[in-house]
DNA sequence: ATATTTCGTGCAATATCGTGAAGAGTCAAG
DNA sequence: CTTGACTCTTCACGATATTGCACGAAATAT
């Protein structure tokens, strides 16, 4: 990435964002803290920024979905996606489930990383147009409801795949019941995805906590672990930690 | 190599890729970085772009990408895509290229038409996502230039199918050249569809006849039709109507 | 009050730049 | 056919830019 290159993208998230963290844009673009904080110096010496500790803000106040940003539950989802993608090391192949959470997690996936990405979901191939990671796009009858492939054909192009690491999306997690989605046919292509995959986490917010859907699709103790907020309470967590899985705070 | 030739591709890199790093453009045309260098440097004084450290950047505001391709995409694109979606029956099963001009085709599709719609774009895919069509995905390794899946995956889902329709995307026409396309994999992928459609139509902007690109689609009489702008001039098509194909104006 | 994070600076390693000189090829006049 | 002017390319080299790391200082968090 050209130096210019940087800058401009920094213009740019600075405009839409409203904010600029140093480090978070250093992991994105796999460069020191260093070059970033130089980039923000400068810029702000040609009057482009205004430096702050941690990193940047505009001069001209952000744009007004600013505000609704920072609000809404979209930031948790956020912060899960960085959290998830930050445990995607160079070289891995992984799977990325449908649904809006793991959509996050494609947008966080660090820009230069060398990684191959495998996803029935083609909102979530489209997220990666600008991606460097090698994206394999597996097909079938499409769901609209949550916009993955299902059926007979996915089911097969999923058998001749390994990943690393799986990224599963639920819409309800319980101790006894497992985790659980609404639809059948789409239950049945997520469990063909836990059987290629090593490691498989849960992005789980924390209304999922308790909650049971009509289609099964794995037990507590067939996933690597969750990735929850922050904020996600001791007795929310408590009757999972028995299982022995890793539980990753964003 | 000549001069000329150079820096024409320079500039086409410039147009597609939205960059150009130095020492990459040496080492793929295999000449020392100081030929590039001046060429940058000359071109950069004839204001034909702007020179950085590493390389250069478009002087316009860039943009190469799909995103940017469809937004500029305009008016034309939108009645090419208007005519084609008109000529779909309730009950049929089309294919869609991938391109700018088939995500026009998906848009203009009328939202409750009982049709099958089969797609290896996964950004045509997640324009119908409120549709009522059957989508079927066709997967693959994906080929962000074009966003769209090709590979031996891809090949082999496509002679699964059939289809009433397909509507192809390409970047070139000529007489007697036929339709070609920038990529060789993708225009493998676009013959295999060929082999499974009854009728073949491209949507044709001005610009395309006359054109030759690298890889060979299809010939003249292969093909259906065109969907062509309805200004387009009786020069421009008489050497394709003796093909015996119907021209179709939007 | 103490621990952690972030900052700025200096420095060394590397990459890129521009310039000038030398080598290779072209072409036309002699 | 040869010579010389011209162009294009590569190489050499000193100058400049960029990057990452180390370290003490400042700011922030606990």
């Amino acid at each position: 990435m050209l130096t210019t290159q940087r800058r401009a993208l920094i213009s740019a998230r600075l405009a839409r964002d409203g904010e600029i963290v140093a480090k978070r844009m250093a992991d994105e673009l796999n460069l020191s803290e260093d070059t970033i904080r130089r980039d923000l110096r400068e810029m702000a010496a040609e009057g482009l920024l205004k430096r702050v500790h941690g990193g940047a803000l505009p001069l001209a106040p952000p744009l007004p979905n600013f505000a609704a940003r920072q609000e809404i539950a979209g930031d948790v989802k956020w912060r899960l996606g960085r959290k998830a993608a930050a445990m995607i090391e160079a070289g891995q192949t992984i799977f990325l489930d449908g649904g809006t959470s793991n959509a996050e997690i494609a947008r966080a996936l660090p820009r230069e990383m060398p990684i191959t990405v495998i996803t029935h979901s083609p909102t979530i191939a489209a997220e990666l147009e600008r991606h460097e990671a090698e994206v394999i796009l597996i097909g079938g009858r499409l769901y609209k409801h949550s916009m993955v492939a299902t059926g007979a054909a996915t089911i097969a192009a999923i058998a001749g795949v390994r990943v690393d690491l799986f990224f599963l999306g639920v819409t309800a997690i319980h101790p006894a019941h497992g985790v659980s989605t609404g639809d059948f046919e789409e239950a049945a292509v997520k469990r063909a995805i836990l059987g290629q995959a090593a490691e498989i986490y849960v992005l789980a917010t924390a209304e999922k906590f308790g909650a049971v859907s009509p289609h099964r699709v794995a037990g507590i103790a067939d996933l690597t672990g969750f990735i929850v907020p922050e904020e996600t309470g001791a007795e929310t967590l408590a009757p999972y930690e028995d299982a022995d899985i890793a539980i990753v705070r964003a």
